[in-house]
This record gives C-alpha cells, structure tokens and sequence, in this order.
DNA sequence: CAATGCCTATCTAACGTTCGTTACAGGCAA
DNA sequence: TTGCCTGTAACGAACGTTAGATAGGCATTG
C-alpha cells in the first residue's frame, strides 16, 4: 500500500531496497557503502538519504523485506484433506524449494545470525523459523504424538539451510556428488531423516520417488 | 616451531593473533580495524605492520591457528579397541564438546562459510570440516555397510553446529529448553539421529543415559 | 489560460571521521 | 654497531552523512 505511489510503476524506494539485496547478502553490512549502492541504482549518494533515514534503517527495511512471510505461500496451498505424512512432504518439497531458489535470502539469515543484536535474533526466529517451526511441529506431534520433536525440528531447518549454503564448499570433501546439493535430493533426504527418527514405517509415506 | 621465539615466552605475534580471534568472531572482518585490534594489544597501529605484511594475511594466519587441527586430539584418544558405536559415540561427544566451548570457532567458520572467495572454503572444507568427516564416514560405514551416508554426514555435522550457534534465537521459538543447547542434550539427540538413520537398534548403542 | 508557489526528487559539494598503510626516527638488546 | 621492535606523524582514500542548489510537476490563484 506504500510500496507502490498508486500506479503500477515500483517506488524508486522500492527499488533501491530490490538491487540492496544480493548486495548485502554477498558483502554484509559493512561490505557495502552507500556510494557501492548508489552506483547500483545510478543514483548520487546523497539521493538515497532522501529515501531512507540512514544506513542502518535502509539495511533493516531491506532485510525486513526479503524475510517477510517467507513460507506463507506454501502453508497456504497444504491440502488439509492430504493425510499427516503427505503434507509433511509437501511442505518439507516446498520449503526446500523456496530456500534452495532463494541464495540471497539464505545468506542474509547468515549475517543476521552472526549478529549479537538481540532484537534482530528475534525478527529471525519470529519472521524466519517461526512459521516452518510450527507448521513442521503440528505435523511431527500428529504422526508421533506426545513426543518432543523440538531438537529434531531445529535439526531438520538448520540441515535444510546447510547443505544449500555449504554446496559451494562441498565439491572439496570426499565422495561428493552435484545431485547432493539438488533440492529434491534434499528434500528426499530430510524426509528419511524424519521418518526413521520418528519411527515411522517408511511405507507410510506415500512417495519417495 | 615458529610460534614461540626459542623461549617459553609467546611472541608478541602469537598474542596479536589470540587478541584478534573473539574480535574478529564477533565483528567479522570489515567489523574490526587495525586501531581496533592495536588498542586490544597495546601497540600503535603501525607496529602491527612490524609482525604482518597487512590486515588481510593477519586475519588469514588467524584463520588457519584457530581452524589447525581442530578435532585431531579427538580423534587421536579414541580406542581402537572399543566397538564402533562406541568409537562413534566417543567421537560424538568429544566433537559435540569441542565445538560447544569454542564459540569464537563456530562463529569464525560462518563468517568464512559467507565468504565466496574459492581458496578459503577449500580451507573451510580442508581443515575443518575433513577430519570429522571422514572420521565418521568410516564408522558409518563399518555400522552399515555399503550405504551412501554423505548427506546423513552433512546433515549431522551442521545440526551440530547449528544447534549452538542459533541457540541465542532459540528462546523466541515455543517450547525451547535451556538444555537444548547443552552439549551432552545435542550429542544424544545426534547419536538418535545416527542410530535410526542408519537403522540401527539403540540397544546396540552401550550407554544413553 | 497563465503565473505563482510549493513539494518531491535529484544533484554537486563538502564535512569530519575513520580506514589501511607507510615513512621514518628513536630505543634497546646482542 | 647492528638489527629488531616500537613509536609518532602523516598519506590518500573511502566512509556515513549533511547543506544547499536546481529542476520539474502539480495545485492554487489571478
């Protein structure tokens, strides 16, 4: 609603924060100067002061941005009549998807996490691991009810993060094959992770192609 | 050999490079000046130049101190003698430990993961990551023959890693314990992982108390 | 319609600070 | 005296940021 001046044509605001993106996730914060960004939007420097405060509300605008309900789309679209183990698939199939087609987004939760800012941690958890957290929970507590699946959740998320992010570093260990760091491997992957830790037959699940 | 200057004393290089870790653990390398760091020791800027040819050879040879055979004692006390879960188990707690007590470690890693600079993930995978892996590469394969455990390794390796380093977001998630980010709660949780993965009996594993 | 004045967006120029780095001189131990 | 170690001072560049001018659009007004 204000991302737009109420025709189709994006906000030069907007698009500042657009080209800010893979900027920051490739150099952090302080790799990128306001003169590097400025050339970027072929802008003066001076110019993007009339758009943002500073620097620093420039750069939490932009992350604010790119994390903002990350996963809701693929919550929305689960089948609720599929049964537990098929929209546990569907979801684990999405969300890969969504972090393997989205490196910028995978590297800015990086920087963030390096950060010792309490309030941006939170907007992590809250905007980030909050919603896959929760909808993976509901799942895990229907196929293996009373069981607490906190450390496995959290195992699942941060491999799912891994194997994407250190792809570029894999090619130097033993054994390694490019389909390791293709998401439906993946994906397939945290599927027989969570079925053998929760003990369920893996004939249950309808499809491991 | 050529760490220290003939006598017990550490030379002022080797302090320069311990005082630099938790800085640039915390702040990065753009997060950290040479002024920074010339406070932190004691010294002018410019003497700093007496001991390293720049800022960035200075990072790099800290880098490689703290990244040097991280997980060799480890490695070197496990007994052959013991069964190969136990072995694993053994390796699992002392590397769960290991990275538990090295903050700066972990962080230093992430900061490097974030790097696209070729070199330095090959340094990454090399020195970090390669001595535990193929470490528990040869005891999956000696508990379950035959089978592709690359990205049960992966998997393993980062959920470790991530288990302590996002566990000051952890307490904006529902249901988190303290305990969670205890090294002896994420080594068992590893170990179960491991053990129905691999599709072993618990009961063979000797001791989870 | 034309002239007016305001508002938005951009520019150039510059401020003061900090950056990595160097030149060079003094001190102190061998 | 030689050679290592440290210091002061300074360099040019880049940093985040601000001041002030300008240009164009749009609404109001004569």
């Amino acid at each position: 609603m204000e991302s737009n001046k109420n025709n189709g044509t994006p906000s030069t605001r907007d698009y500042i924060l657009e080209q800010a993106i893979p900027m920051f996730a490739a150099k952090g914060y302080n790799g990128v100067s306001m003169r590097n960004l400025s050339k970027a939007v072929d802008l003066s420097a001076a110019s993007l002061y009339h758009h943002f405060k500073d620097k620093n509300t420039l750069y939490l605008e932009m992350v604010k941005h790119v994390f903002s309900d990350k996963a809701a789309g693929i919550i929305q679209s689960i089948n609720p009549n599929d049964s537990a183990i098929d929209r546990l698939e569907y979801f684990i199939n999405g969300f890969t998807q969504l972090l393997y087609s989205d490196p910028d987004f995978r590297s800015l939760v990086l920087w963030e996490l390096l950060n010792d800012d309490e309030n941006r941690l939170q907007v992590v958890a809250e905007e980030v691991v909050l919603a896959p957290f929760t909808v993976m929970a509901d799942l895990f507590e229907e196929l293996s009810p009373g069981g607490d699946h906190y450390m496995l959740l959290m195992s699942i998320i941060w491999s799912l993060m891994s194997h994407f992010e250190t792809a570029p570093m894999c090619r130097y260990l033993p054994g390694w094959k490019t389909q390791y760091s293709e998401p439906e491997t993946v994906a397939k992957h945290l599927m027989q992770l969570i079925t053998s830790s929760l003990k369920l037959s893996q004939h249950q699940a309808s499809s491991f192609k």
